[in-house]
DNA sequence: TGAAATGTTGGGGCG
DNA sequence: ACGCCCCAACATTTC
């Protein structure tokens, strides 16, 4: 006998590989798809991940009618819109793709056993993991792994392959359909001039996929370091919003026949949320408490200006400008200046990693809940397998190493145009001279480095010292 | 998924 | 030929 099921969507915004959506399809259902925009629970997205999951959403929309469906929207607290719906459409079960936040649990806990209580099924999938945050133990405590590499190595053992589904010919609309509201308008956002380089949405990450299978992975164990190189997937954004499954992403790196280095260099990247995601699993205060303990203590300074400079991109340091520059006009960062950006923050800046991730929350159209404030923490060296207090980056030297012809810093910060080498990433070591020949002037067209590397290297280490 | 300081080695210039 | 110094190049340790 046929059924109507809601599909719950969340962070799983794709019609393939969808386990919630592949159950509800077995037979002749009817299936109504839902998204609920509830600001009630959960850490909302910034500005950019908005951005992203607005675009995204239409793009699922589109692919729905496509299969002879559509997307419901409702505004809400979903624990009111579920049951409502549920009786409205007289559906017999409701399923959804599991989330990981502690708030996100509790709440769908309870509307799991508020629909049970009304004689109707509830139940939750895998679709946005290859492991459950509980399924991976230490086999010496029993719990949890902190260090990542043999948290990877017990999952690479268990196997990453998974079943794949494809996405479905038909899907079956109710003989009615509910009402929705209007889905959200993706308006242009005036500040940005760089975001036509994204593709929001279930066919974007597939072309991503391809793309950097079949022309950009070659040599990623090292390039993948090189922010002016295309030796990234810039999937991150895509599997924040759960456009395509890490199981996908397994199977046709697996299929792609990758040179062993590159390929699994590039799968551990997906270990890597993974274990992020087991971290906030295990700790829901993971974006504002450090996982150590005494990092606690320590002592961050308060300093509006030097906090501004930075997330304008107008430290004095290009590398780290550069990165900041790159976050505001295109949502984005390479990964290698990320780490850069961040550590001059915390270490230079010794301001409070928390400032610092929530900015990249706002800014990055792949800010994850897990992702983000493991990798902060990471870098300020409170986290999980942290960095060491000690690793400081130096921007001098991690310019003209990681980006030596100075190809990605000057198209973030072209009024340097005129200098290369080392000088690029130091232009106050210049011959004024030189600076004036080619209409540098320090202090007004490029800001003076707002800190001393060696006396803020000197600072950031007598101050973590006192942990 | 650092950088800087310190230690070691070996070749070349030179008296 | 030899010792001495300098210093680059590399290795180790320290932060």
């Amino acid at each position: 006998m046929s059924q109507h099921i809601i599909v719950w969507f969340r962070q799983d915004l794709r019609l393939n590989d969808n386990p919630a959506l592949q159950s509800a399809l077995n037979g002749k259902n009817a299936v109504i798809p839902v998204f609920i925009d509830d600001n009630d629970c959960g850490r909302q997205p910034g500005i950019m991940g908005r951005w992203w999951r607005d675009k995204s959403l239409a793009q699922l929309n589109d692919a729905l009618k496509s299969c002879g469906s559509r997307l419901i929207f409702r505004k809400g607290r979903a624990q009111d819109v579920l049951p409502t719906l549920a009786k409205q459409v007289g559906a017999t079960a409701v399923y959804w793709n599991r989330q990981y936040e502690a708030d996100i649990v509790a709440r769908d806990t309870a509307i799991k056993s508020k629909l049970k209580d009304s004689g109707i099924e509830a139940e939750s999938f895998n679709g946005s993991l290859l492991f459950e945050p509980w399924e991976v133990t230490s086999k010496s405590t029993g719990g949890p792994f902190k260090v990542f590499t043999p948290f990877w190595r017990a999952c690479c053992a268990l196997g990453l392959k998974r079943g794949l589904w494809n996405v479905p010919d038909k899907i079956t609309a109710p003989a009615q359909w509910p009402q929705s509201d209007a889905l959200p308008a993706t308006a242009p956002l005036d500040h940005m001039d760089s975001l036509n380089i994204w593709q929001p949405g279930e066919d974007g990450a597939r072309d991503a996929l391809a793309l950097f299978l079949s022309e950009n992975i070659s040599g990623y164990a090292e390039r993948r370091n090189l922010p002016a190189e295309p030796a990234t997937s810039r999937l991150s954004p895509h599997l924040r919003w759960g456009e395509i499954s890490p199981a996908r992403i397994v199977a046709e790196t697996e299929a792609a026949n990758i040179k062993t280095d590159d390929g699994t260099k590039f799968l551990s990247e997906l270990g890597w949320r993974e274990f992020s995601y087991q971290l906030l699993y295990h700790n829901p205060e993971l974006a504002e408490t450090c996982l150590q303990n005494k990092f606690e203590a320590f002592p961050w300074r308060n300093d509006a200006d030097a906090f501004e400079a930075w997330k304008r991109g107008e430290t004095g340091y290009p590398i780290v400008d550069a990165g900041m520059r790159e976050l505001r006009r295109t949502g984005y960062m390479h990964n290698r200046v990320r780490m850069i950006a961040a550590s001059f923050l915390i270490k230079h800046l010794l301001i409070d990693w928390r400032e610092g991730e929530k900015w990249f929350w706002e800014c990055l159209v792949d800010a994850d809940p897990a992702n983000n404030s493991a990798s902060w923490q990471w870098v300020a060296g409170c986290g999980a397998d942290a960095a060491p207090y000690f690793r400081i980056f130096n921007p001098m030297l991690q310019g003209p190493k990681f980006d030596a012809d100075g190809i990605y810093t000057k198209t973030y910060v072209p009024e340097l145009n005129a200098l290369s080498g080392k000088t690029l990433y130091a232009p106050w070591t210049a011959k004024s001279d030189m600076l004036d020949s080619v209409a540098i002037s320090l202090g007004d067209t490029y800001p003076n480095p707002i800190v001393n590397h060696e006396a803020a290297r000197a600072r950031a280490l007598e101050s973590f010292k006192s942990l």
